[in-house]
DNA sequence: CCCTGTGAACTCATTCACAGCC
DNA sequence: GGCTGTGAATGAGTTCACAGGG
């Protein structure tokens, strides 16, 4: 989702929930799977398993495509790949752009996960010009101040930020104005986009952070007998402190009272 | 399966809502930047600009934590960096291990953002002996015959997977097995875990599909005149077919007619 | 019978709108 | 007056359970 008013408003015609296009892919890919195996049929129940989820919510979602699948057998796997790739897009080539050619602009770059699907990397752009020409999974890296002929040119419509948190907006517009519609955002930025522009990102330390909040919850269940307690280095770092005067508080720990640099 | 008694039916106790957990880290990192410039105090408004969501939002997420935020005025930055930091377990130190040292492996490796907010690389796995010894992000590269030992005495309890999708599942298993709780995969397979463990999946692949997905239908919104398709390069691939037999099919095109391999 | 497809019930999440307090 | 905190209303997503076709 974007920033601030990214709505849907019309798309009245056909409508398949988000949380459905979502799980697509893995259904995607674990038909592929079979596929490869040569299996002719599968039913709700197996496909699911191997795709992580439960049947009824795979059928539901199957029933918003069409109906493909055959009562009392099941799904025709090559059917269903061809139906869901069209569905997701994947049948035709979606040249991308991935901007910010460090670690991990390089790692994604040489991702082969890439091309496997309708992906190509069609370029490489970074902002250090001692980069320009070098060639990264066998691509040669192109100046930033060409962003928007590369982008135009390739007929680019998806980027990828891979810069540092600070240059991520300033991408962004420029990629936008060059033309491109979606982002995929690893840098830890809200970017703001206008409307029509999609932006879905990824941050490593999002994730760790939510996997910290229920590993401190399961830590605090148990903490009747053996605690593993990670580690608490330590817990005496200055409680940043500083309250709202009176009133109520949270529902456990207050902070200690003591005064911050 | 580990387990044993009373499963974890979510969250019981003090129930944090799944989606607002998964914004906290937004906040937290709007906070941040409102801290190191020293702005004492923050409206919901503001604050919700600056992290991407709407006020209504943020002021219900809030209202979970407690009653922090003091009205007419708005919420104490220093405060709530603390509340927030508290309620993700991030005043404890979270040892992290990292397994797969490829150009992502390595590439999360040297991500700043890792250590900035209680999350620390404890090690680094990979199952190529050659690499074993080599620094990376300064920090030696450990050999997977090792990783029981090194999991149990560095307490991780966070593990990273960034091996190839065939060794994700066995990799897994052996974390689990040496102590690990919360997994963060960033295989595209899917993993199976016993109960109570975490895991959180960071899919390249199925993002970018999910972006082709609206790419093309912002492209067919605007095909008003003649037929749809933007660019379709090549429509020739053999179109895999095999049909349900009869009956119903899928709202928009069937396919072409043809015998698959 | 087997398994899909789907209304209906239910649970979770977002938004509205305003009372309550500063 | 301004802004938080929160019930009530709305909407999205999931699960149930079973009708209905093979």
């Amino acid at each position: 989702m974007a920033t601030g008013r990214t709505h849907r408003p019309a798309t009245r015609s056909r409508g398949i929930p988000e949380a459905t296009v979502a799980r697509l892919p893995l259904y995607l890919r674990a038909l592929t799977a079979l596929s490869e195996r040569s299996v002719p049929t599968v039913s709700s129940e197996e496909l699911a398993a191997a795709a992580g989820v439960n049947s009824a919510k795979l059928r539901k979602d199957f029933s918003y495509l069409g109906s493909y699948g055959t009562r009392g057998v099941g799904y025709d796997v090559e059917y269903l790949v061809y139906q869901i790739s069209r569905e997701l897009g994947l049948t035709q080539d979606w040249p991308v752009a991935i901007v910010g050619i460090g670690n991990l602009g390089a790692a994604l770059a040489n991702y082969g996960g890439f091309a496997s699907r309708g992906f190509r990397v069609a370029a490489l752009i970074d902002a250090d010009p001692a980069m320009a020409g070098t060639p990264v999974a066998g691509i040669a890296v192109q100046h930033t101040d060409d962003l928007d002929r590369i982008i135009s040119e390739n007929g680019v419509s998806i980027g990828v930020i891979t810069t540092p948190p600070g240059a991520a907006q300033q991408v962004c517009d420029r990629l936008v104005a060059a033309g491109v519609t979606s982002i995929l955002n690893f840098a830890p930025t809200v970017l703001s986009v206008p409307d029509g522009v999609d932006v879905r990102k990824v941050d490593l330390s999002i994730e760790l952070q939510i996997l910290a909040f229920h590993e401190q919850r399961k830590a605090g269940e148990e903490a009747a007998a053996d605690g593993r307690a990670p580690v608490d280095t330590d817990a005496d770092e200055a409680p940043p402190m500083r309250a709202t005067p009176t009133g109520r508080k949270g529902p456990d720990g207050d902070m200690p009272a003591v005064m911050p640099a």
